[in-house]
RNA sequence: CUGACGGAACGCGCGGCCGCGCAGUAUCAUGCCGAAAGGUUUUACUGUGAGGAAAGUCCGGGCUUCACAGGGCAGGAUAACGGAUAACGUCCGCCGACGGCUUCCCCCAAGGGUUGCCGCCCGGGAAAGUGCAACAGAGAUAUACCGCCGUCUUACGAGACGGUAAGGGUGGAAAGGCGAGGUAAGAGCUCACCGGCUCCCCGGGUGACCGGGGAGCCCUGUAAACCCUAUCCGAAGCAACACCGUAUGCAGGUCGGUCUGCCCGGCCUAUACCUGCGGGUGGCGCGGGGAUCUCCCCCGGAGCCGUGGGGUAACUCACGGCAAAGAUAGAUGGUCGCGGGAAAGGGUAACACCUUUUUACAGAACCCGGCUUACAGUUUCGGCAGCAGC
RNA sequence: GGAGAAGUACUCAAGUAGGCCGAAGAGGCGCCCCUGCUAAGGGUGUAGGUCGGGUAACCGGCGCGAGAGUUCGAAUCUCUCCUUCUCCG
């Protein structure tokens, strides 16, 4: 499943004033209706509807190589949860690493990812892949 | 064998599963988004996918634009000499200063000369001019505090005037060093030797410069202070710029722009430019920006490697061969296993072996040549030091 | 990606044609007055960081982002790094 990144730099600016929040141990993830969300899923030729995602790295991290590194975790993180469960579809999702996700693993960043998803209620009930049981420890 | 130093090269490998960018082929499919320019989706296969520093942006270029005559002033950069190079503040060679070690000589010693090697130097000019040199010291580019000597005065304690840079003390720096003559005492005042500077002659070298001889002179330091001399320099940078598409209000100002600042001069333009306010995030735009695919042309690019010639070397000439990034909120990853290297612990006579930990610095963004800085570990070369053996 | 600017006590900062500079001034801080007690206000004061020595008063070394260099001497001049901030389309 291929996603869309954010490219406008006010849309990231909409999603921190006005999008619901969820604080996790390693990532910070906000959730906004995209509302282009329609217009996107007509350009799409199977007319599936999508979440944009945008990364946020800062600075304060460390250099170029550990930002980057980070960001693939951070892809890597939320494919594993697209995979596994059904995640709503139309939204403008940012995720905002801390510091902690500098060394994490990417089980670790979907495990973080997936309790913000149920906690901001964006998974639905039927799970995809995994079972119930994973989804509790994830709690 | 070990160690530190300097130069050079390399800087983790293999596989399974899942996944990413780009290019090509087929496919969904005469689709969809958008006003348009244009963009883009699925799946499969094939190919390909970060560095020695990609970094810092410190120099030098290519490239692009500025409506390009030219000149002067200002400004900036470099600095022994010769060469290399597209160019450079880079590189090579060489000269000189300084430092270390060393050979030999003078020598009680201190020290001096000399031979060779290594290191190091933003190495022009201070006898063109100006400035600055705090504190200390009598005096800082010219001086008399103590002292020494002379004359005069004297109340015999000393004082006044003059001479003197040998001795004392200060300082980073005090009129070149040392010996003799000389003198009232002294002084390059005179002379010998040594040292330095300038000029001339001879010899060597492309040259900086070196060696020898002669004449004159003995002069503080600082140009990473101003400055002088020689040489070079238009500016801005891919967020440059070009093309397509869309939009383009209000008020004020000025003729405006131009190879930057100022001046002269030239050129271009006539609703162009500037300033303020308002509106809008406006095009998920294309090219710049990547050798290739059937042909042709240009060949890519100051590219790398090998062989041979030239050169002390940097480098260069000829021939032959090798290549494959191109993202655009930014692609190289995740996870599992095996292996390699290193460290620590256990173990051993020493290995072997076992366990744990660790595997640096760091990510292309138009492209090259350098410099600088960061860096776990490995290999190799060079001279040096130590230990052991012959 | 590119182009610039700036780093001085706890904070804001002056000092930059080299020298009585370890640092003007203000806030802050300490002490006193005022008040039943605070705040505000008034007066006054010293040290300022760190290391070493000393019972203490005090004395000495190093310190102007870091490290080299020029110079007799560097906050100031030159070079190389580090950090922070600004601008562009």
């Amino acid at each position: 499943m291929k996603y869309r990144a954010i490219g406008e730099n006010h849309l990231y600016g909409k999603a921190y004033a006005k999008g619901k929040k969820c604080v996790a141990a390693r990532v910070v993830v906000y959730v906004l209706r995209d509302y282009r969300a329609e217009a996107l899923r007509r350009a799409d030729p199977l007319k599936r509807p999508i979440n944009r995602i945008g990364l946020t790295v800062t600075k304060k991290l460390g250099g170029a190589v550990v930002r980057s590194r980070v960001k693939r975790i951070l892809r890597e993180g939320y494919r594993a949860v697209d995979r596994e469960n059904v995640i709503a579809k139309g939204n403008l999702i940012v995720i905002v690493a801390r510091s902690g996700s500098v060394t994490a693993k990417s089980t670790d960043i979907a495990k973080d990812l997936k309790y913000a998803f149920r906690k901001l209620g964006m998974l639905s009930p039927i799970s995809r892949g995994g079972s119930e049981s994973e989804c509790k420890t994830a709690k």
